[in-house]
DNA sequence: CATCAAATTGCAACCGGTTGCAAAAAAATT
DNA sequence: AATTTTTTTGCAACCGGTTGCAATTTGATG
């Protein structure tokens, strides 16, 4: 930077005007000062930048659930929509672990301008502690609650679950089940409180209620198991399209059609759900508008981060394929 | 850090020093800075440090794949590799820009300590760019080349064409088919030279060779209608499971049995590949190898950066399941 | 107890930028 | 042309650490 104002004839403080936005230089100065970066192949360096400005433009993405598919959306997006508006991903893996106070330490010492936490499956404290910290954070695919002072953007679970129980009145079914991701998931939760209430209300029977252990396609396939204890259960709402696809291989491997002989209604509608071999009907999360929503909500964070804490729900939809009997008459 | 060391009696160096590992520092020091930084919830930064000592601890992670399920686990992989070691990864994304010029830029502000560019698509002198603008950089998944000045980590893809013809061989079959990935990714072009090489020696027909537009369940579902056109093919060596999947089922959309009719061999294992609905014939990736491989080797480098080039090719195995016929009296 | 080597400590400069403030220059006004 | 206002510019302090060097302390040895 020295040798660059030198060259240029200008202070150090010129060279850093010109290169930041906003600040007053004239055009000759800015010129010569170009001139001279160019020669010397100067660019400012960020790391000295966020000491000084206390800004680092980078944004902690924190995850646990990397082997679902559903998150290759998740990254791709958060990725290229933080990219674009100059911002820098730094990924987290919580594998496991559910304390967030090894992270919250972490990401206050790389002093990252925010944090988006995406999960469906950790309690809202998690999200919480950021907070606490004085961490700008996103509670994504988080839990909706009324009194929040995280701001959250996904979508309203307990709706969702109610969502399916109307799905399956609508086609005829009875005697339905619900084989839910693992039992803690906030998500799973929430699903299963919609999905048992309204199938109360509309008459239908909840025969079983099972839970996969997390949002695999093998934990499906294994629950699925329990679920056919019951012979009479005419459709199964899953707790994503990963344990979906699990629970339909272990029903056709017990001989069952889908949708004969039992139905299927997934969650989520990864690419994979529209894949011939299991054309799933599943009820779709707007992964997109959640993510442009995140990253919007937390860029917007790093300019002012006294903005009230906002709660952003997205309306899903069920996607018709052929896991379930049609609408009667339709 | 002024008022850490002022409440313990020292000098910021000494608690510059208590932080550090390796510096020299009484027992008795450390106790009391130690006290002092935990009354007042000090943690060094490290944007100061960084900039101190031109170490970030960052390593960049350079992909442009981010659709494909292969990649969940070189993501799971790598985040949680470098942080078991004390490094974060700066996820970058690609997205379809095949020039290195912006991101070499980028990672260089970042000044971040190394590079991870993985990626099987793009060509040698992607990977170079960072080496040229003195960043340590591998290439993973990369093309193997003898006069290499980059570190490559991967598989030799060649040997890989070559064992797919080997393995249609064993079992028989005489007319066969390539449907690769896109035509321009190297890992593609050295897969079709050693296949269609091997083919020729062990006096296979190579009737259709034909390349998908991207390695994605569509392009493979799409490029698998050019392969039907020759009624006669018996098996088609693919690109990869995605690809191979499309293409399984537009077969079974055209009416063909899998794998009386039509055999499939993948490439990669990816989860899906052992879902009984696909049962997929796959040559399997040590991706985990591959990942700890190369994160080993960033690591190291950061520590000397002078390193030669090293190339690290690791064995793939064909994984056996339903889509191809067995081999004759086994 | 004196002597010398080894370990510990503090000083002060440095890493590479930003920014408030006052001075200087340029533009606008009378 | 003189005066006032606005825009540019440079100075110097600061962001929060690290580190070479010399001084001091500690410990070992004679």
């Amino acid at each position: 930077m020295k040798e660059v104002a030198e060259l240029a004839g200008v202070s150090r403080s010129a060279v850093s005007r010109t290169f930041t936005d906003g600040a007053s230089v004239s055009a000759r100065t800015r010129e010569k000062v170009e001139k001279a970066a160019k020669a010397l192949g100067y660019r400012p360096s960020l790391i000295a930048r966020s000491l000084a400005t206390s800004r680092t433009k980078l944004i902690g993405l924190v995850a646990n659930n990397f082997q679902n598919p559903a998150f290759l959306d998740v990254f791709d997006l958060f990725t290229s929509e933080l990219q674009k508006r100059g911002f820098r991903p730094l990924l987290v893996n919580l594998s496991g672990d559910t304390s967030p106070k090894k992270f919250v330490e972490l990401l206050k010492q790389y002093s990252v301008d925010g944090v988006i936490v995406a999960t469906s499956t950790l309690p809202t404290s998690f999200a919480n502690a950021f907070q606490t910290a004085g961490i700008p954070v996103i509670h994504t695919f988080g839990k909706y609650q009324a009194n929040a002072n995280v701001h959250v953007v996904g979508i309203d679970n307990e709706f969702c679950g109610s969502m399916a129980a109307r799905t399956f009145a609508e086609r005829g079914y009875k005697r339905v089940a619900l084989l839910g991701g693992p039992e803690s998931a906030t998500s799973t939760q929430d699903r299963a409180t919609g999905f048992v209430g309204t199938s109360k209300l509309l008459g239908l029977e909840v025969t079983k209620t099972c839970f996969a252990e997390n949002y695999t396609y093998q934990a499906g396939r294994v629950a699925m198991g329990e679920v056919m204890e019951d012979r009479s259960v005419e459709a199964v709402f899953c707790g994503d399209d990963l344990i979906c696809m699990g629970a339909m291989d272990a029903a056709r491997a017990a001989g069952k059609a889908i949708p004969e002989d039992i139905g299927f209604l997934g969650f989520n509608d990864i690419a994979m759900a529209g894949w011939d071999a299991y054309a799933l009907t599943t009820i779709r999360q707007p992964i997109r508008d959640i993510i442009m929503s995140s990253v919007e909500l937390v860029v917007g964070m790093v300019e002012n981060p006294e903005r009230s804490p906002e709660i952003r729900l997205f309306p899903c939809s069920v996607v018709e394929r052929g896991s379930l009997r049609p609408v009667p008459g339709s």
